[in-house]
DNA sequence: TATTGTTGACAACGCGCATTGTCAATTACA
DNA sequence: TGTAATTGACAATGCGCGTTGTCAACAATA
């Protein structure tokens, strides 16, 4: 009971490869019919035209699939929206606007996707909510570089509630079904986030080579 | 088999209702130790001393408790916030400063409770889903009122982004184990809620009386 | 005290689903 | 073409938990 034949043309990885790859596509597909809670291993096994052998042979389980997903879906985000940032000339609130027209016209594109990485990926499992926390650690810098014009220490509190605004924001706008216009979207996180400008200033106006002396006694990073 | 009589000193509705108590309590308790999804019927009676049958007589499920726990601690928690708003003299700033520092010292008074009521229960269900939003956006307008001085109109998009700030720095705060002090995270919520004075100004400068005229189309609520 | 409402301990059933196992049909290669 | 790897359909098992039901022990009233 070796495995190391080729079969219809493919070797071995090959074939468990393409397998995973159906695997995915369908569980994405799945996921956005019926929520990441609702799609069973045999529903996405089903869908897949696969059984749930060559499931397990891939995924040790559905989070499983569903944190490579997620982290792929992230990562992709996140590189649309930093070339946007850095494709946009002009002042920071040009780039900043930038970064969240990507940002949510990417969410636009693709509505049940939208649904399950915005709005239920946060509670899927500890390890998915890490990632979505990491991801938008990353956006709001990208965020906060935009308007400062350079990479910035951030206040982790001030952070957060960007970030919070930026994906409540979607939030609702999903669930309205984005009944309202990209821009006036954007220009409410636009708004929000203008703080991270004057913050900045404030706070940090020459804190990019040394760190602050009244620096917080730890940084617990979430 | 009719209920009828009096028990160890009290009517059946009483006994009801204080078992009705009695299961809240432990409810409280157990979704704080184990959290929601790991709080089963059984273990809520357990921890109450009760067995299921008086679970199911005043609960359909353990949803429906939740709900009404839930709903309860949202009352109070917005009752506490409006209170410190209006007992506040003094500058919208320090207005809005104390609807914050009471929102996140009550957090920070309970801490387990904290963690179940905001950051696991948005997701319970769809009902609990509704409640939390209702209630943040009164917060909300709470916020903005004290920023502007009186009772306004609130684009939809900038409210859920404000709401979102305050919730996700609250989240972040109670993951850390609440590492930083009350000052630290309320002046991170109140730099991000001050937009809400800027914003307003900007739009509806005279609006309190008369609907503005360039009311967006629709409002779905949520 | 006898009867009946009331309670607590606990068994029993059902359901959904993850996970593993069986077996015949299909394909590659010697 | 025959043998062994590979695949697909599907049954079987196990587990957790919600929900309902049983029955003996306890308390109140006539």
């Amino acid at each position: 009971m070796a495995t190391t034949r080729t079969y219809l043309g493919a070797s071995p990885e090959e074939r468990r490869l393409a397998r995973r790859e159906t695997l995915i596509k369908a569980a994405c597909d799945v996921y956005a019919l019926r929520g990441y809670r609702g799609a069973t291993v045999k529903a996405i096994c089903d869908e897949a035209g696969l059984t749930e052998r060559y499931f397990y042979e891939s995924f040790a389980n559905n989070e499983a699939l569903f944190l490579a997903l997620f982290q792929s879906v992230c990562e992709k985000m996140l590189n649309a929206v930093r070339a946007a940032g850095t494709a946009a000339a002009g002042t920071p609130e040009k780039k900043a606007r930038a970064i969240l027209t990507a940002y949510y016209r990417g969410l636009q594109a693709q509505p049940p996707q939208a649904r399950v990485f915005v709005i239920e990926a946060s509670d899927v499992s500890p390890a998915v909510h890490a990632i979505a926390g990491a991801t938008f650690e990353r956006f709001t810098d990208l965020l906060a570089e935009a308007w400062h014009g350079a990479p910035m220490r951030l206040d982790p509190m001030l952070r957060a509630g960007i970030a919070g605004a930026v994906v409540q924001i979607a939030r609702d706008w999903i669930e309205s079904g984005f009944a309202r216009p990209v821009k006036a979207v954007v220009d409410a996180a636009l708004r929000i986030s203008s703080v991270l400008g004057a913050a900045l200033d404030e706070t940090n106006s020459a804190a990019n080579k040394t760190k602050p002396v009244m620096t917080r006694k730890s940084e617990p990073s979430r």
